[in-house]
DNA sequence: CTCTCGCCAATTGTCTAACAATCCAGTAGA
DNA sequence: TCTACTGGATTGTTAGACAATTGGCGAGAG
């Protein structure tokens, strides 16, 4: 995956932490120097700066000024906090979705994905995250949108755990996501904004479950 | 007002041409190149795009790639979804805020200050700005509150017009805010939440009305 | 022995200059 | 008249250097 039609250098560092990231093969807490990814990748510092301030635009690090960028450990504030957040954005958005009664091509396709994913088993975080990603996305509303693409990193480093920690079977989240899609087509706003709240509700307590289990 | 402790070149250059941009004296649909900021201010154009990108993160201005920037002429559709957003986001911080029960400090300073302009008369764009701002981001959910921020450059550009075309009486938006403040400290989490929501349609409404009769 | 002050290393903040890629309009040629 | 090309304008990207701030550590005083 990921052919970069025109792979600039502050896009390809960023996608590479990003993954990196994500597959926590940053381990939560360590610290991220610019000058530690200017050597790393060869580059001049200024241009790893850039990299990581969009890491940080996206929440998949924190920094604060004069300080290194640190890979965040949500903590039990940060996961209701989130999922709370996103409950309220991506509710709405679906439901604005369900008024024009149509899906996006993105969704259906990452749908299909996940699908596959649940015959053959395996990874599926990337899977899902695109599927509420391109719900979103594809909501008339750009400012909806945008909101939500500036929680997508959170919620895809939780989604990981998720995934990781076998909180909840593929099966089950492939089934919620095609209700979410039939009350849409059917351009039944409430229920796909309930649907959508019980989905998200679901995972987020699954996941305050495992942390309470493991702290 | 706004004593800057350390100024730094792009953060003078970002205050400088957002106040430009929000009364007006850079004209909606007008460019703003890289090289033009970079030339009038007298410095190197990095320098001039660090500041542009603050600007359109903000939301005062919008770019496409390899193209200049341009200020906002919001139409009718940017106007409905940013009001609608606003709605959901704000009535969703003043409720948690009602749940604490406590005002911020710098929500009671704007309002104080609002007052007083209501009595002498005069611009209150930036006081009512301030008392938005401060009532989101003194709310306990810190993604609330960054989404809030989000949107805010677009809805002073918003409350500019209000103001400038006298759409609302400033006695009419203390009163609001009072009753909202007054909800938040009973710790009514529903008042509050409907308040809010009345006020923010009400701005909405005379902004749309305003536009269609412009238009 | 403890507390405070000052220095030093680490890190980010900022700036300038230069080159590369892209877009748009206007023009020359078929 | 329509197409292809070229030139100017604009942003994208990068390297290198200097400045400012932070936090910790050590030395000296109480």
């Amino acid at each position: 995956m990921s052919a970069s039609p025109s792979a600039t250098m502050p896009d390809a560092i960023f996608e590479t932490l990003r993954a990196r990231i994500l597959d926590q093969s940053e381990a939560p807490g360590s610290a991220v120097t610019e000058s530690a990814v200017a050597l790393r990748f060869g580059v001049a510092r200024p241009t790893a700066k850039i990299a990581i301030e969009r890491l940080v635009a996206d929440g998949l690090l924190r920094r604060e000024t004069h300080r290194a960028a640190r890979v965040p450990e949500l903590g039990r504030d940060d996961i209701v906090d989130l999922f709370a957040s996103r409950l309220l954005i991506e509710s709405a958005a679906t439901a604005s979705l369900a008024d024009g009664g149509t899906i996006p091509a993105d969704a259906l396709a990452a749908h299909r994905e996940l699908l596959e994913v649940a015959r053959t088993g395996g990874a599926f975080a990337a899977q899902d995250a695109a599927f509420h990603r391109a719900l979103a996305s594809g909501s008339p509303s750009p400012r909806l949108a945008r909101m939500h693409a500036a929680l997508m990193g959170e919620i895809e480093l939780c989604i990981g755990q998720v995934q990781a920690h076998h909180l909840l079977p593929v099966t089950e989240v492939a089934a919620q996501h095609q209700r979410i899609l039939d009350a849409v087509t059917a351009g039944d706003a409430d229920a796909a904004a309930d649907l959508a709240r019980a989905h998200i509700d679901a995972a987020g307590q699954a996941l305050l479950a495992h942390y309470d289990r493991t702290h």
